[in-house]
DNA sequence: GTATTTCTGGATTGATTAATATTGAAGTCT
DNA sequence: AGACTTCAATATTAATCAATCCAGAAATAC
């Protein structure tokens, strides 16, 4: 689309790969303009502000770029192919296994990217929480389709499983961050899930629908 | 103790106080000096330094009052008079219902207040990081004290109870964080402490132990 | 070739950071 | 009373923060 003028000689997309790692191990205000334009291959001021806007902008673009990639580890939430309970074991699986993989920052940038923000930077607070409240919602839906699927009987313990799941996948930032193996995170889940298992046995229906 | 000259003006404990509720509030790297002065009575940079040092050295202070008051909520994992599965449950209601009170900031001090962390405080952030061991420590040890009681039968989902509940008691920082609900989070406890049971009627041996 | 557009490099902006120095007031001890 | 000790207010330190400006370089369009 570059149409004329001085054409960029930096590459831009290495550049947002590059920001990205640098907010990930840091999170968004200990993170450095300095630092940024060092990583992005010791690009200027200028060339800076003309490619991305301002920090938080360029922030905001780290974020789509996280969602679309490694974010998709919580794509199974919205895949109705999977049933309710795969889909919400993939995500935890592939979740502990993303934040703990060692080609990439430990822990999850939605989670942790913007924990300790001065008030200025609430816009940016904001973001990451409502992506975190997605996540939440991903998961109440799933336990609610198995409900009406059939999978589960709706009862006290189904209305608390959304939260459970939703504390344990955030906790996994914590884990992951702290260098917990993704091993011990996978052997939890078996065991978390066996939580499901006993709610979807417990009432009558002999076996599940799908 | 106070021997000779001219008495301090502001109240060190009071002002203690204030500073832990800032740090809470931001976190560790946000919260400035300025800030900290102010909430802490209007107080000048030399007396700030006098009384307490240095940034740092306040942090590390207020942590330590931080985990012998509020912190407490983690004391039943240490507490042999508990039996291991009572302790760990007391813990993450305890947990939840502090990280949720109005009376205070909400999340966790320990997990939440060196998150975005530069380099150059590491110290910082592994202060926490270590309280944060204990944790784990104090979980690991009841399951494997339940083990040798008989509470619990030790097999492959034993092993996986301690980051099972760590994961989880990690994770309510973020989801208190994020506006969850005391009574949301207890209903969940309620749930997952239903793993517990389950591995512990499945073996054999009709009543446990104590 | 000339005009136009867009990028780069370096210098600089004002605000804010944590921390220190100086000075004088306010207290205790003998 | 007078020596001594500790505190606090003001001013200031050097460093760093995100962001801007300006001049020159490098490309395209006509």
């Amino acid at each position: 689309m570059a149409r004329t003028g001085r054409p960029r000689e930096f590459d831009r997309d290495k550049a947002l790969d590059a920001a990205l790692t640098l907010f990930w191990e840091l999170g968004y205000e200990p993170t450095s303009l300095n630092q940024l334009k060092a990583c992005m291959g010791n690009i200027s001021p200028a060339s800076f502000y003309a490619a991305f806007g301002s920090k938080e902008a360029l922030f905001r673009e780290v974020v789509q770029h996280y969602l679309a990639t490694y974010g998709q580890v919580m794509a199974p939430l919205w895949d109705e192919t999977l049933s309710p309970r795969d889909a919400i074991e993939q995500t935890l699986r592939r979740s502990a296994r993303m934040q703990t993989a060692r080609t990439n920052p430990t822990g999850c940038l939605i989670v942790q990217g913007a924990c300790n923000c001065s008030p200025e930077n609430q816009p940016v607070q904001t973001l990451l929480a409502a992506e975190r409240k997605r996540n939440r919602n991903g998961i109440k839906a799933c336990v609610e389709r198995a409900v009406t699927n059939g999978d589960l009987t709706k009862s006290a313990a189904t209305d608390t499983l959304p939260a459970l799941f939703t504390t344990f996948l955030h906790g996994i930032a914590c884990e992951a961050k702290d260098g917990d193996r993704v091993k011990t995170l996978d052997a939890a889940i078996t065991t978390l899930m066996h939580v499901w298992d006993s709610l979807a046995m417990k009432p009558g229906s002999a076996s599940s629908s799908r």
